[in-house]
DNA sequence: GCTTGTCCTGGAGTTGACTCCAGGTTATAA
DNA sequence: TTATAACCTGGAGTCAACTCCAGGACAAGC
């Protein structure tokens, strides 16, 4: 049993031309062609295309994963590079999450300080009297309000994430 | 005080250009010149840098940020919008930094299928005899290990994640 | 006062990752 | 059998986000 380009599109959420793309690229010299040219995907090829998609959303550019695919295509002497390669990216990942996870600390902050703002009407609630500046203890209340809150953990991180930014 | 271009750069991490790049988009536009044309960067002005820099990291668009920033300028009537607009784009982090834990959860599946190859010596003791397909059981035996190691929680991550790719 | 460094602008070039198109072949359904 | 749908290739186009360059102005150290 095989799959068509077009039902693999659909099955993994990617167009064709992404596929025809990824092909070209290097990406895909495991996929069979039939008589009349046209590529025929086992359920192994899905399976594989699935980690290079993983790869993909890891951030690892396409020349990364066409390196990868060109050392498992040498077999098993390349073993030990694949996997150092692969713990390489789990560390660029780590960084990623941390920093989405600290943006994510700093957009709660700017959602509190414009939520304040809708509330009052105004943004200058948070400003320094007759400035655009915002106070320097608005950082500070809204530590307050996470422990009102008893949100300790948002607290925990949010301090990291200031501390870092005022360094 | 103030500061120039190059010592704004040097203190963000970004470059020169990109600076520019930034004030040409509409990013920067309360940046002040000197008399002779020369940007003149504020304390708050690189503080506000610093937000711009936080919603890129959190993969919000030059253009959206452009949005957003305009808004700023229009005054408070603009405060509800803005507070949207962060509220739309803390989703959209909430899904990549979801993304991205289930790619690391793969990846350490992966790690640990190339650190097992590598102490083999060849990829073969995963697949099926004479193919270049891997076993069905592959994956129970990675939760295998990942319960005899007693990490329940990436255990707990793989099997959803795995639940979610054999869809 | 001269050299070297930092800054300015407008605009062109680059990179990565697609995305589209022309022109052609093969498969399928009425 | 004929239309239309799905596939093929090579190559051009697009888009975002920079990055670089030419040509010129100002600043700072010796």
């Amino acid at each position: 049993m095989s799959y068509s380009i077009g039902q693999v599109s659909k099955e993994l959420g990617i167009t064709i031309d992404t596929i025809r793309y990824y092909d070209k690229a290097g990406l895909l010299p495991f996929v069979n062609r039939n008589e009349a040219g046209r590529r025929e995907f086992t359920d192994n090829d899905v399976h594989l295309m699935r980690t290079i998609i993983c790869l993909k959303n890891a951030g690892v550019s396409v020349a990364d994963i066409s390196i990868f695919i060109q050392m498992r295509l040498k077999g098993d002497g390349t073993l030990e590079q694949r996997y150092n390669l692969l713990k390489n990216h789990e560390k660029n990942l780590q960084q990623q999450i941390t920093d989405l996870k600290d943006t994510m600390s700093y957009l709660k902050y700017k959602e509190w300080y414009y939520k304040t703002a809708v509330e009052a009407g105004t943004e200058e609630i948070h400003f320094v009297p007759c400035t655009n500046g915002c106070l320097p203890e608005l950082e500070e209340q809204y530590c307050d309000y996470l422990k009102k809150q008893g949100d300790l953990i948002e607290l925990d991180n949010f301090v990291n994430v200031r501390d870092y930014r005022n360094r």
